[in-house]
RNA sequence: GGGCAAUUAGCUCAGCUGGUUCAGAGCACCUCGUUUACACCGAGGGGGUCGGGGGUUCGAAUCCCUCAUUGCCCACCA
């Protein structure tokens, strides 16, 4: 059965998908077999397939089916994210435009709709991993807000609560104005904006002076409640102790000192605003300052912005400016660049704001973390060299804020009875928390309907640090055994980008709830970015859709592609079409090299050629040296190397040498025993590059037989090791390069290779002749021959210092084979010369070790050899 | 402001503890080619004083110092 020269590539994909499925060759059950367990990084539910997607997803792919290769119980477990924040953001910008204002709507009826948004667009992501070839085990997706991982969630909070590490503060947070919530430091990204500094004068009591403060924010002068110097400060001397009144709403406040002022920066004098600022909030606590909250929910004035109530913070900005300078109070305004915080996802500029949160006590929780990364190593990441921002951030973290003012995600499992600030209890469910509220008031007369649950949702986080436990259940059941069998996981393969949200909270929740590292190796992808290096946006335009390419390119195709564009781990990625088409064409020649093949008659009544025996024989130490190089590449993630290793393999030494020292002659039959042995190299080949290319290979593979149907690529084993023999692999080498000297000069005299000639050889370094039957047949060799003497008026060329002659009647040119031959002197003695120089010095004869010493030497006889050979026809040429 | 990387052919990158993997790969480029799998191909070829400068050494792309450029992470200077 032979291929179509151009393949259906997408109906041939979704074929063997179908088949896999089928079959269910991606399910893994616990059984007796050494496991492979990788979990996903769970896309957001309602995301779409993207170039980060592609490459990192690939990668699963190609390790989780090499474990399988290997004989491993390979599991890869799918699911979503429910992606807090921006999944709520996306349904309340949906139901805006039905004209619904979340805030009519009660808990209940918005989760109602998020619900149906979730489940109208949950998981189209994940059908589009399927078009790329993901071998996931569908039967075990999961999605963060299932029951059971919510259960195990809840459960959690509770635990970390009873233990104490989980409390409740009134604490400056990052408050994202536009999603009207809080954000843990993690979530918020500090911009560059170019901004103004407001130097404004505070007229101080009871006299005609003013002193000068700078800000960059003027609106919060409203907040001000103190003015600070430095105690050290020779300018201020005579302000100390004095009061100064605010601008516009006329409050008159303190001037306090701090050493906390610089005294360089601004105008030395900093306004303190405890509300609206971490570092004013210390000042503030400090000094016992009032604390001024000017601002709602929405970051609009409120009553304490007096005129400006309801207006947006940056609207008043520019108005108060105006009316500042109105009052002579504007000294001069200066254009000022400096780090803006705004929130990651919704992008709006965070509001340091004081109010009640959740927090995470961080400090022994790290502890296990750094130990197992830094210095047991039982997780290693890839590359090492993010273990230096790991170890940073881990020593310097603070306690996590874990609550956030949204709907959609796992309410905080707290309960409040009573009117004090401490009249709540954490349990696991309402009823649970009556026990406890009635026992902790002291009241029995408490009902559930006294019981008011905290409106606050958990930090996307929160639930997905427990990711690769809970999705085998070992929260809720700790001993269970599939959690015994998969966990730890293998590998976790994700974007440098979440190693502080997720991967290193991972490592604090395994040890936390495990006592065990959640994986053994961490492999960070770089960025995929444009081939110009820019980084793939919406704006620019330059994120191809990746469905597409599938589409256009084949699902192969793409991924060999994005394999071999992505270099070692952590390095970003230059996205390039052509490397697709490289990818295109590679699946082309492989398709065209089975072409070839099935088309051969076989004969078992003819002879084996001396030829194709000792091109098998290469062609098998070939394979087991490429080979190892995979097997080298694969253990130090080297994914590109293994794979570029294996396209050299199958596109050079077998399509371009072994195929075509094999190939019969036109309408010849094929010997059987190569041709089995031709067959078993391409199914090698195959199993090698199906973790890259699983469909090609597939077809391929079943097209090679009439195989049953209950076998399968995807489900067989790599092949077996064995030993390199060096000197066929050495021989071949020599060979080759004989070839190569034919094909040279053919060209140079315009020889047509349907032109047979004669080849004559004064073999000086006496290779060996095994592969001279492969050389007639490369070369269109008709007579080769051992001589012991030059032939006169011949073509020649030198491979090492054996000398290969080709009569060529009339076509000898003398002056050019002279200058070649110069040429070939010139150089040969000006290397002579260098090793020569090397050798005389004494010093690298006794420092240098001896190995290398011996290698000079030997280069120093070759180099001789071969200017006796040149010296030698040129002399003749001469004559 | 602190820290970490990087700088090698036109492009993207390999080159581990200094010398046989030492100047390499893929792509791109140039020349020739309708040989019975493949022009998404074949054969052949050109191309880099390894960012600059200094040092250590018999010997440096590789080690040290310095400068330059770029990227990333972290940090509450108004």
């Amino acid at each position: 059965m032979a291929l179509e020269a151009k393949n259906n590539s997408p109906n041939m994909e979704d074929k063997w998908y179908d088949y896999w499925m089928k079959n269910n060759y991606f399910h893994s059950e616990v059984d007796e077999r050494e496991p492979y367990s990788i979990v996903i990084p769970p896309p957001n539910v309602t995301g779409v397939l993207h170039m980060g997607h592609m490459l990192n997803n690939t990668i699963q792919d190609v390790l989780i089916r090499r474990a399988r290769l290997n004989g491993k119980n390979a599991c890869w477990v799918p699911g979503t994210d429910h992606a807090s924040i921006a999944t709520e953001a996306k349904v309340v910008a949906k139901l805006k435009e039905q004209g619904i204002d979340k805030n009519d709507l009660s808990r209940d009826e918005f989760l109602k709709h998020a619900w149906d948004w979730t489940h109208e667009y949950g998981g189209v992501i994940l059908e589009q991993l399927k078009k790329l070839g993901c071998s996931c085990d569908w039967d075990r997706t999961k999605f963060t807000l299932d029951d059971d991982m919510s259960e195990s969630v809840i459960k959690t909070f509770v635990d970390l609560h009873n233990k104490g590490l989980i409390y409740r503060g009134y604490r400056m947070v990052n408050w994202d104005p536009e999603a009207k919530t809080t954000l843990s430091d993690e979530e918020v990204e500090y911009v560059e904006q170019k901004g103004k500094l407001y130097y404004i004068n505070y007229k101080i009591e009871g006299t005609q002076d003013t002193l000068t403060i700078a800000t960059t924010r003027p609106e919060t002068i409203l907040g001000d409640t103190a003015i600070c110097i430095n105690p050290n400060d020779e300018r201020f001397r005579h302000l100390k102790g004095k009061k100064v009144i605010v601008p516009i709403c006329n409050r008159i406040i303190p001037i306090i000192e701090d050493d906390y002022v610089d005294v360089e920066f601004g105008t030395g004098c900093l306004k303190v605003t405890p509300a609206h600022d971490v570092n004013d909030k210390a000042l503030g606590d400090k000094h016992q300052l009032e604390v001024i909250d000017i601002f709602n929910e929405d970051a609009s004035l409120n009553s304490y912005g007096l005129h400006y109530q309801g207006k947006d913070r940056f609207v008043v900005r520019e108005e108060i400016h105006a009316e500042l300078a109105s009052l002579g109070c504007i000294l001069k305004v200066e254009t000022h660049i400096n780090k803006v915080g705004t929130s990651e996802r919704t992008k709006a500029v965070i509001e340091p704001r004081l109010s009640d949160q959740w927090f995470l006590k961080m400090e022994d929780l790290v502890k296990p973390a750094l130990k197992a990364v830094l210095e047991t190593e039982e997780i290693k990441l890839f590359p090492k060299k993010i273990e230096n921002t790991y170890r940073h951030w881990l020593e310097n973290i603070r306690d996590w804020n874990v609550s956030r003012q949204l709907w959609w995600g796992q309410q905080i499992p707290a309960f409040y009875y009573g009117d004090h600030k401490e009249d709540y209890v954490v349990a696991e469910n309402k009823d649970k928390a009556l026990v406890i509220a009635r026992k902790k008031s002291g009241n029995s007369n408490l009902g559930l309907e006294d019981l008011r649950q905290d409106n606050d949702a958990l930090d996307t986080w929160f639930s997905s640090w427990l990711w690769p436990i809970s999705v085998f259940d070992g929260i809720r059941n700790p001993d269970n055994k599939e959690i015994n069998y998969y966990y730890p996981t293998n590998d976790l393969v994700t974007g440098p980008d979440i190693i502080f949200f997720w991967v290193a909270r991972m490592i604090f929740a395994g040890y936390e709830f495990r006592n065990d590292k959640p994986f053994n190796n961490v492999y960070f992808t770089g960025i995929v970015r444009d081939n110009q290096g820019r980084k793939m946006s919406k704006q620019l335009g330059n994120s191809p859709d990746a469905l597409k390419l599938i589409q256009d390119y084949s699902a192969d195709a793409v991924r060999a592609g994005m394999m071999l564009l992505s270099s070692g781990a952590g390095n970003d990625l230059l996205f390039d079409e052509t490397k697709l088409q490289q990818g295109k064409a590679f699946v082309n020649k492989i398709t065209n090299a089975y072409r070839l093949v099935s088309g051969w008659e076989v004969s078992d009544t003819i002879d084996q050629p001396s030829s194709s025996k000792i091109a098998i024989e290469w062609y098998q130490s070939k394979f087991q040296s490429a080979y190892a190089e995979m097997e080298d590449h694969f253990s130090k993630y080297r994914l590109s190397d293994s794979l570029m290793t294996i396209y050299k393999l199958i596109w050079d030494d077998f399509c371009s040498w072994l195929l075509e020292m094999v190939k019969p002659g036109y309408q010849q039959p094929i010997d059987s025993t190569t041709f089995d042995a031709i067959i078993c190299a391409f199914e090698n080949n195959l199993k090698v590059l199906h973790p890259f290319m699983p469909f090609i290979t597939e077809e391929i593979w079943h097209q090679i037989s009439d195989r049953s149907t209950e076998e399968a690529l995807i489900i067989s084993r790599y092949p077996s090791i064995n030993a390199v023999n060096n000197t066929v692999l050495n021989d071949f080498e020599i060979a080759s390069e004989v070839i190569s000297g034919i094909r040279t000069i053919r060209k140079e005299k315009n020889i047509s290779f349907k032109e047979p000639i004669k080849l004559f050889v004064i073999n000086n370094i006496e290779a060996s002749s095994s592969f001279d039957a492969v050389i007639k047949k490369m070369g269109n060799v008709e007579h080769l021959e051992y001589i012991p003497e030059k032939i006169e008026g011949a073509l020649t060329y030198r491979v090492k210092s054996n000398e290969y002659f080709i009569p060529m009647e009339g076509s000898i040119n003398v002056e050019t084979e002279i200058a070649k031959l110069t040429d070939e002197l010139t150089y040969t003695e000006g290397f002579l010369k260098s090793i020569q120089a090397k050798l005389n010095n004494e010093r690298f004869v006794n420092n240098a070790p001896e190995k290398v010493v011996a290698s000079e030497k030997q280069k120093e006889a070759d180099a001789l050899a071969k200017i006796t050979t040149l010296k030698n026809s040129l002399s003749s040429l001469t004559k």
